[in-house]
DNA sequence: GACGATTGTTTGATTATCAAACAATATGTC
DNA sequence: GACATATTGTTTGATAATCAAACAATCGTC
């Protein structure tokens, strides 16, 4: 029960947009840095979702994976942080990832509320699976960059925005 | 009713990952090109909220809202299209914008089966209003960059994962 | 030991997204 | 023109991501 507004309205005097094979004009967009950003990232998404279907992994569950088995121990605040997301968030994103025998929620030694997140076995060979696929992905997405160029884009996205 | 799994596990004899100051590592995901652009997008996005707070307009409602502008009179298919998203997710987010007043359905003259969209007098005017801002958070996003390296990011960025 | 901060969790709300189905309409074929 | 097929906007139903606010358990500090 969304209540839609009406839908059809009045038409203007002005002829609608030639329509067909027009290529689509991107306007202000075409200068904005945070959309040619968007856009890069959806066409990676699109073949990181292609290339990973097998997995049923998504870019944040991955981001989350590697993080814990570079920071084993660490606790489900600092995945949050690091993942940008609220520590709320990131409650059904373990359920999730434990749930599928890919990580465990371990006792933390020095802290008692917090939990010591850490790989299970099923998520070690998960990764040892899925690297093949990850760096093909990457392959792909890096064809038209040269090595060097490669390199330019890492230094020069950590340069925007700052902080 | 979440069936969430039993949520605490048997500790392991390694000892937890020294917490507090210690860093994050990233591990892996350092040099992975799809973690990189996701991270500068984080922050972007970020930036871009606390900018555009008080015109409450997600990235995709602006970028709807350009292309709109360019493309007068463009199907909501080509909409979709144009952002990559699935037509029927392009219905509430017209809705929402029509709502506002900032956009209209208007009659298609060669195919009654299609809106022809386009921005209404409320949206000419939001574009005006909000432009100052989004330029202020342009210029901040690509505040560490030179105007030739913000070049360079668009070329590079226009060359990751062709099609 | 008391008090304020932090951790994980639940609940509730919004939003985004797709897939599948539908009616209305368009287009192409005979 | 009649018919088959495709397309457009929409609705419905399903996931999923996200936050904010509240809560109990626990930590750290004084």
């Amino acid at each position: 029960m969304r209540d839609a507004p009406a839908r059809r309205e009045e038409p203007t005097d002005d002829a609608p947009r030639t329509r067909g094979r027009a290529p689509l004009l991107l306007g202000r967009l075409e200068k904005l840095l945070g959309y040619a950003l968007r856009r890069a990232q959806v066409r990676v998404f699109q073949d990181f979702a292609t290339e990973m279907k097998e997995f049923g992994l998504t870019p944040g569950q991955l981001g989350a994976l590697l993080l814990i088995e570079a920071n084993k121990g660490l606790s489900q605040s600092e995945l949050g942080n690091a993942l940008g997301i609220d520590r709320s968030s990131v409650v059904p994103l373990i359920d999730r990832l434990q749930r599928r025998g890919w990580v465990r929620r371990a006792a933390c030694a020095t802290d008692r509320r917090a939990h010591a997140l850490e790989l299970a076995p099923g998520g070690t060979a998960l990764i040892q699976r899925f690297l093949p696929h990850l760096e093909a992905h990457e392959a792909r997405i890096a064809a038209g960059l040269s090595p060097a160029d490669r390199e330019r884009v890492f230094a020069l996205l950590s340069n925007i925005a700052v902080r």
